[in-house]
DNA sequence: GTGAAAGCGCTAACAT
DNA sequence: ATGTTAGCGCTTTCAC
């Protein structure tokens, strides 16, 4: 038993498709009775209308396709719930995907996307895609007149709405804040060396050195991978000088760091201040909890989603981009001001 | 300018659409000149085939949908990652959705994914479908014959192929493992009261106790849900008797529950030992690190999807139920075993 | 009140 | 080597 259509109902009482339709949308055009019969029937055997014969007709699938590069980020988990927030004020439904920080995957979710799947797409890039300037799927998406909307990690060789974190500013204010504190050896420890977020972060950080008139020493600037063994680089960090304070480009990362530097018997935030990105479920439970820089990953999404919308209904206005500010918050994870 | 069809090229190149349909698809048929000037117009035009028109004609999307209540939990990111895997190696993209718990998100879902968008669905129900019994959703989608898995929380109501968590065994194991230890009064937490995963646990944490000779006291049975004010039921469960184990039914109970037992003035595990479900990313950097029971998402995801792709290819087999044991990973948050 | 026809974008069997 | 036709499932004129 297959999947009934409106030919089937149209077969059964021997009356034309069109007539079908009709009964079925309960036009006016058919008569109280025919149409009666024919819902319970159509009821009964649980018709529903192809969606795919009505995208196709309509030109529009009211979905947009959202693809993150990490699902075990917090951040990407508060963007996509103020996506959803949004697209469903607008009679949007999000189907989300994971690019696993990798190009190929990333490249086949697009193409599964593109061509009619979506009417939009919201995107971070996977950090393979970003290190490698890999933009050959996006443009091929761009060219295809499909509107886009880059949000977190994004690139300048594509052209097309954004939102962004000020990144740049985060690091700044965060790494003053570290010397406000009276840190004198603050190093930087990320994840994702090869991004635009982190690049812009350590940008950041290396102003708020030059300003108080500190030298900069790559040797505090630790980039590391999921292979690297976090432990073993710590324990060089923290045995080549007298570390702080730590600045930590996700939660996982500060929250592993908090725990290296705890079990390596530093007080903390007495002997070294830790401050992490991103304020999501973890970073409050630990022991001490840590301050954290929050990017309001929710507003994040709904900017995009909003930015998407409107470009969707309008393909021709000028591209935007939308820069928001983090915020810090302070916990236990950091010395207290005097 | 919209995006281009094969229409479009036809007139162009004042040929039929067939042509350029062979043209394009590089068929023999076509002659070598007219196939290169068509393919080279195509690219340079960015012609994409129209994946919905395809998806009709086929009918089928190679796209399997999957709904899960709850992206912040571990437990269900672990298991989407393990779908993807058995999915993407059988040449199926999935599409993740998310019902938040809510029947009626649950519902929206399933109308969007119902009716051809997708080949196949795996579903593990909302909190509140399983508490209202809300199966109405679910028996549209049988009945209109699109296969089906359910996981981890499924429902008697529906016959399917299901994945599902010997969640009984577990919650009477882990009691025992309480009672070995020397507990005396092991409190279950739980903020999933009403799910079958959660009256299952009970139900075994029940006969763990009956074994032991212990009479069941239903002050030390807590639920809860996210309007509560956790730290408020503790205190009074804390007050009530000297618990000395604690068992939270999924991980950021568990952490949630060390941190205020701990700032209670408890010591875990001396005063009090602790256990959660779900072992994520959170119950290891807490200090100390929390005891778990693993459910082996990534390994129900693989097998949901394998049933799932097994049904599609034929649907006329029975129904299968697959039952996946847990294990217990011991860390420091429970006193060692003498 | 009902039906025929066209069309959404595409492919495939069948002409020519 | 190229074109015609039919059809996937549906809606929407436009006739009758």
């Amino acid at each position: 038993m297959k999947k009934i259509t409106l030919k089937d109902i149209a077969l059964y009482f021997h009356v034309s498709i069109s007539t079908v339709s009709k009964a079925v949308n309960d036009s006016h055009e058919i008569s109280r009775e025919l149409k009666q019969r024919i819902q319970e029937y159509a009821k009964a055997n649980h018709y529903k209308p192809n969606k795919l014969a009505l995208n196709l007709l309509n030109r529009s699938t009211k979905t947009i396709g959202v693809i993150v590069p990490n699902i075990l980020n917090y951040f990407f988990v508060q963007v996509l719930y103020g996506i959803e927030k949004v697209a469903n004020e607008n009679g949007y439904n999000i189907i989300s995907c994971i690019s696993d920080e990798s190009y190929e995957k990333e490249s086949k979710t697009l193409e599964f996307l593109d061509s009619g799947t979506v009417d939009g797409l919201i995107i971070s890039l996977a950090e393979e895609t970003q290190v490698k300037e890999r933009m050959e799927g996006l443009r091929e998406i761009m060219e295809s007149q499909i509107p886009l909307v880059l949000f977190d990690r994004v690139s300048d060789l594509i052209d097309c709405d954004k939102v962004i974190v000020d990144d740049f500013e985060a690091g700044y204010k965060t790494t003053k804040y570290f010397f406000n504190l009276g840190c004198k050896n603050v190093a930087f420890v990320s994840p994702i060396g090869n991004s635009s977020v982190g690049k812009l972060r350590l940008a950041g950080y290396k102003k708020a050195l030059d300003e108080a008139g500190r030298p900069y020493d790559d040797r505090l600037v630790v980039n590391f991978t999921a292979k690297d063994d976090l432990d073993l680089i710590m324990s060089f960090l923290l045995n080549y000088k007298t570390i702080d304070g730590i600045l930590g480009l996700d939660e996982i990362t500060a929250v592993k760091i908090l725990h290296i530097v705890k079990s390596r018997g530093y007080n903390v935030p007495k002997d070294v201040s830790i401050v992490g990105f991103t304020n999501g479920q973890l970073s409050q439970y630990v022991t001490p909890s840590l301050t954290m820089v929050s990017q309001h990953g929710k507003f994040i999404g709904e900017k995009a989603a909003e930015l998407l919308i409107k470009r969707i209904q309008n393909p021709d206005i000028p591209f935007e981009t939308k820069v928001v500010k983090t915020s810090l918050l302070v916990r236990d994870s950091t010395k207290k001001l005097q």
